[in-house]
DNA sequence: TGGTATAATGTGACCGGTAACAGGAACGGT
DNA sequence: ACCGTTCCTGTTACCGGTCACATTATACCA
């Protein structure tokens, strides 16, 4: 079975007794075709179960309806969250998608990985790798030669390079100016890798937060982290002994927080009372840590949706021959879901919105 | 820039003063290219920035290098590592991989995902939708109508049919042994959803388990959850109100296992000396649980390398025309990581591996 | 009756590569 | 001088669709 020949155009041309561009036809759904021999050749069609070649479409129409995404780090929650808005609104939009993973962040020959996806005439191009280091580096002599629009996820803006983000400068402002407003005043922070354009941003958003309310850049204390619940062990432990005042932590991400939630019960510290806790990220199951646990949600599906959108926007345009097209950098603002590991009883004010089990818990169907 | 075309194969020819053919036998690193020829043309290949197109050469050579794979629930841990094997090992063997995601994991109309992978030709398919109720039925009509090769994941070995799967029912009888080791003999269980295989199976595996080591029939007691961690809370409360004397419990994945976790601290029940508790995944985080979380691990990143393996062999078999090719079902073993939360103190005998932080907590490098 | 519009269909080129084969030059053996 | 090899290169068909254009039949109108 296998071995035979897949059905071509002509075989069911043969089979209806027609020329094989009026099989065309009638697959476009275009006039000129009388309805019986339309109704026949579907029936043929059907029946020698035909699949016409998007190999040999491509081939003439210059166009594969093919979108290729670069990602790096599929086995964490960001990138694979990012991955299922994009799948869902290429399939919207009726491209199909070519992945491709990079094993290291820092990878510094991404060009066998942009060659695989530009022979095979990708229109378009998601780059879903984060900001590390310098591995932006090669945008500077690359991105004009590139025959095909590209779009970029997580990283810092820069002029005239396409870019969707979440905002993790505000994501950062917003957590500690929540933790100001709840009372607290000796504010920590657990980084994750400064390496990490993202790190880096939540960070600047904590500084200047307690700059601008005036805290002594002497009282500013940091740990880095590296994003994993152990580095965030590690880093609760020291901030603890260097800065006992220490009141509450704003901890790079959810994961991390888990630790610091786990040393503050192993050391008999009350949460929030001793120390109140927030994270980043939003997952589902923070909503089930002990306590529940204030975090800064990024809706990160949306914003693989938001690149597609813009992607196949750029596509269109470049087709369509609209030069005049222009590219403008996407910002979305994270949301901050208030819990009760920051929101102290002393002060139940009710002025936040207290999520409980948080957003609807999307974990499972 | 975009409007010009993509320098073609006789682009690089006229340059070079030579025909198409030289260059494409340059291209393929064929023998009866005259040295200098060769350096020639490589020269102005880079020169032009000249690129194959991959889909002119699939369309004659009548295979692709593609792999498509059809996946659900992206969002979740457990696909999302199976795709991270998957993407590696396509990666190391030259394919490349085209993504689709079913929006429900019980989709009853499958046709427009499996034809959009077939009209582009791919040379096999990986399915990677969970077993769910009975979005399996479809394999009796159309697995041999398929032109192409194709392999699942995670599903019910049936004969005939090639699947790699995690053996979810040593898993769950590896856990009930665990507790019963350790001195538990009321040994309660939350299920996954029961219309998943993979819940089903754990069970099962609970259950023949207990049976064999003479727990009477009408001492099994379980409640039914949703992988949620909210889904978990309500059943271990459910669980220890219909079921006081219970002393252990076998949850069916880590995130309900967390809300157990959660609910016997606000209970004040001392974990394990109360109440002992194993989960299924084994997630790194739940190294960093309180207390660290023993549970059962799978490698589903190990399990997409190996589908991937099978399948490429399969096509290359079938390339080969080697009729005599046998699929096989391959099962991996789970392996359990005991931690605290079932090691009872009473019981320190250390006969148990104390994983303690868990294999290496490959959390973010 | 002839002319023209319109509907239905067919013909051949083309997309960008690869495969099969043909052809010419240089060389050695007889 | 002739033939067979070997090395290098070119010619042409082909993969399976779509596009532009040609062709035929029928209908309508003057």
């Amino acid at each position: 079975m296998r071995v035979s020949k897949r059905v071509t155009i002509r075989d069911v041309a043969a089979a209806a007794g027609v020329s094989h561009q009026t099989v065309s036809r009638v697959l476009n759904d275009k006039p000129d075709v009388a309805e019986d021999t339309r109704d026949r050749i579907w029936h043929i069609i059907e029946e020698l179960n035909y699949q016409p070649s998007a190999i040999a479409r491509s081939l003439i129409r210059q166009h594969s309806l093919t979108l290729g995404i670069i990602a790096s780090g599929l086995r964490y929650v960001g990138p694979s969250r990012n991955l299922n808005g994009i799948t869902k609104q290429a399939e919207d939009l009726g491209y199909t998608l070519l992945l491709k993973e990079m094993p290291d962040f820092l990878a510094d020959d991404i060009q066998p990985f942009l060659n695989s996806l530009l022979e095979r005439r990708v229109d378009g191009i998601i780059w879903a790798v984060p900001e590390v280091g310098d591995n932006r580096v090669w945008l500077d002599k690359q991105l004009d030669k590139l025959p095909v629009p590209i779009i970029f996820l997580t990283m810092e803006v820069r002029p005239g390079v396409p870019i969707v983000t979440v905002d993790n400068y505000a994501g950062g402002c917003m957590a500690t100016e929540h933790l100001l407003e709840q009372g607290y005043r000796h504010i920590g922070h657990i980084t994750g890798p400064l390496d990490w354009w993202e790190a880096r941003q939540r960070k600047a958003g904590w500084r200047d937060t307690l700059l601008a309310a005036s805290v002594p850049e002497a009282d500013l204390h940091f740990e880095e982290g590296d994003w994993s619940s152990t580095s965030g062990e590690r880093a609760i432990g020291r901030l603890l002994d260097t800065y006992p005042e220490m009141d509450a932590v704003f901890v790079g991400n959810d994961q991390m927080a888990l630790s610091v939630l786990q040393m503050a019960c192993r050391r008999d510290l009350e949460v929030p009372r001793d120390l109140a806790v927030v994270g980043f990220d939003g997952l589902p199951e923070t909503a089930h840590y002990w306590p529940p646990l204030t975090t800064v949600y990024q809706d990160l599906r949306s914003l693989g949706c938001t690149a597609v959108q813009e992607l196949v926007r750029a596509i269109e345009a470049s087709r369509d021959n609209q030069t005049a097209f222009e590219y403008k950098s996407i910002l979305l603002r994270p949301k901050l879901i208030a819990r009760e590991s920051s929101v102290a009883p002393r002060n139940s004010s009710g002025v936040f919105h207290l999520a409980g089990a948080g957003l609807r818990p999307a974990d499972v169907r």
